[in-house]
RNA sequence: GCGCCCGUAGCUCAGCUGGAUAGAGCAACGGACUUCUAAUCCGUAGGCCACAGGUUCGAAUCCUGUCGGGCGUACCA
């Protein structure tokens, strides 16, 4: 729709050019904008006030002479649908479009059906989008639910946007944190055998360990006891990890995240990926030694202190890894990476973002999501996490009170930029201060509709892609209605463009109001058959783009409620 | 100290690639079920968009500074 007026303005302008109305025939960006007020029309254009300058002329002066060569070219294929051009303010052209411009919106949606508001602005793009990625040390928490949350929207929504996307998991089954978490569970091992032992601080304290411990210990216990206890640890983290790895990926499933790829960072190690890099970057200087440590220039590229990659003890850190997993993803043909990372990793960002500059990329390739951490609440009061302590909420525990749907919304409704208050009593309610109910009630109360039209045989079918009578949908509701729907690929390309999914959890509660607001006023089923069959298409329209929206979230449309 | 994020209605937050009269949910108050689902709707009330400068025809939006809050500043992962 915005297309169809932009054309008609720069139309217009380029007639009033010929016709020595305007000095120049340059057109500059303009925009075209969907007003706040009914006073204002349907769309406005701000293209007077930013041709001032150019056309050395006042902008009320230009919207005029525009204004006249748009009434004058009243043939023009895309003029019949406007109603009415205004000059107001200081220059805005308003558009007032007369209904029938917005009823093939409805036939459009109805036919395009699960790919109304998909598009092609990622142009098939190689992106890929990394998210999660917790240390198998143990099971998911609220905060990684929020990073899930958003990670696999971002995915979706890009896919959606036309950007050829892969979702991956990298899994740190390297390195210290795994060796911990072998300590941790042969340690409770002894203890459970009846061993006095002194549990240390740095290891990892949850009862899902002592729980590993046991199994382990009636499994494959007498066969570790005679091992090293060195071999013993080793076999304690592998089996360890791997549990907890599959606790992940259900807790995840169950959440409604999938991954394309689950990567290893041992991998890198086995394919000696990390060595040939720091051999790489140590050939061209930018790796250097000092107290016996490898640092990496990172300054150079406006870090605020070099870094180290191998420490004196001879182990790598992660960011050694890092800088391999990094390098070998765009070896995979991705031309764009998107991390999604907690806040309190913003500090790493400078550090990747070297290595990423320092082996040939560009730095628009590297994006970091940043989301901030999910401030736990109960009742209201502060409720603090410590995963070494044991004490925590898990994602599983949240998506088992109060639901997969109602979680993922609730991540998904606020800007990722702020901090979220997650209060644990009032997210298990399920009342109707929980906004997904409110979008999904639209989803299930259409069903509803078009469920009693097929029993009074007024349609075949619930689901149809033509409609019918749509010029009868004069309503301003109706019309109010098609225009929210027809603002829906926007919002998507908006959201993909920006990488924020609220976008569309705003838009949903948009379009839900709009409906509930319909629905109370008028009836679909009425005595005129005409009537009842053009809405029949219209809420069906809305149905399908409920779903759509929710599709993106990851959050389901009922049928019934 | 330095770096990142935030500061908008009583509360939680949208709006931020500058546009005309700043929005929603919750909470408060008053109404609407003999109807396709009241998990809904309609109405009332609620604002120095933290503060101060700057850029602009125009600033909640961009720039600078100040104040306030969160997070981070490892040869940890």
């Amino acid at each position: 729709m915005k297309d169809a007026i932009k054309k008609i303005v720069v139309d217009a302008a380029e007639q009033a050019f010929e016709n020595g109305m305007l000095p120049s025939d340059q057109i500059p960006d303009i925009q075209i904008e969907e007003t706040k007020y009914q006073t204002h029309g349907d769309y406005s254009t701000n293209f007077a006030m930013v041709s001032a300058s150019i056309q050395k002329m006042s902008p009320r002066k230009i919207a005029q002479s525009i204004v006249l060569e748009i009434e004058a070219g009243k043939k023009g294929k895309n003029r019949s649908l406007v109603e009415k051009v205004e000059i107001a303010g200081p220059g805005f052209i308003n558009f007032f479009l007369s209904n029938k411009a917005w009823h093939p919106v409805v036939d459009h949606i109805l036919d395009q059906d699960k790919l109304y508001g998909s598009s092609n602005i990622g142009k098939n793009e190689k992106v890929q989008v990394e998210f999660v990625s917790a240390n198998p040390t143990g099971p998911l928490h609220v905060g990684h639910g929020r990073g899930a949350a958003v990670g696999d929207s971002v995915g979706n929504i890009l896919s959606f946007a036309g950007f050829s996307v892969q979702k991956e998991y990298y899994i740190n089954d390297s390195g210290r944190q795994i060796k911990t978490l072998g300590t941790s569970v042969w340690l409770r091992l002894l203890q459970k055998r009846g061993e006095q032992i002194d549990f240390p601080e740095d290891c990892y304290k949850g009862d899902y360990i002592k729980e590993f411990a046991n199994e382990i210990l009636k499994k494959h216990g007498n066969e570790l006891i005679k091992q090293d206890e060195k071999d013993a640890i080793t076999v304690c983290a592998r089996l360890a990890a791997k549990k907890i790895l599959q606790g992940i990926k259900d807790d995840l499933s169950n959440f409604g995240v999938t991954f394309d790829q689950w990567f290893s960072e041992q991998s890198l190690y086995d394919s000696k990926r990390v060595e040939k890099a720091i051999d790489m970057f140590k050939s061209k200087d930018l790796i250097y030694e000092e107290d016996g440590a490898l640092w990496f220039r990172t300054m150079d590229f406006g870090d605020e202190k070099n870094r180290v990659v191998v420490k004196s003890s001879g182990l790598t850190t992660y960011f050694a890894s890092d800088i391999a997993y990094h390098m070998e993803k765009y070896e995979r043909g991705f031309d764009r990476i998107i991390d999604v990372w907690g806040a309190d990793h913003h500090g790493y960002i400078k550090r990747i973002d070297a290595s990423v500059i320092a082996s040939g990329k560009k730095s628009e390739q590297f994006e970091v999501i940043l989301v901030q951490l999910v401030n736990l609440l109960r009742g209201g009061k502060p409720f603090q996490m410590s995963t070494r302590a044991g004490r925590f909420v898990t994602l599983k525990e949240i998506v088992d009170e109060v639901g997969k749907d109602a979680a993922r919304f609730m991540f998904l409704s606020r800007s990722y930029d702020s901090g979220l208050d997650f209060d644990l009593e009032l997210a298990k309610q399920k009342n109707s201060e929980n906004p997904v109910y409110y979008v999904q009630y639209v989803h299930a109360r259409i069903t509803g509709i078009l469920l009693k039209a097929k029993q009074e045989k007024i349609i075949h079918d619930i689901d149809f892609n033509r409609g019918e009578n749509l010029n009868l949908l004069n309503e301003p509701a109706e019309i109010k209605l098609i225009k929210i729907l027809n603002a829906f690929r926007e919002n998507v390309e908006k959201s993909a463009v920006t990488l924020h999914p609220h976008i569309i959890f705003t838009y949903l509660m948009n379009l839900a109001s709009a409906f509930h607001g319909y629905y109370n006023r008028h009836k679909v089923i009425g005595d005129d058959i005409k009537i009842v069959k053009a809405r029949l298409s219209l809420v069906l329209a809305v149905k399908k783009v409920i779903r759509n929206g929710l599709t993106l979230l990851g959050v389901s449309a009922p049928e019934r409620m």
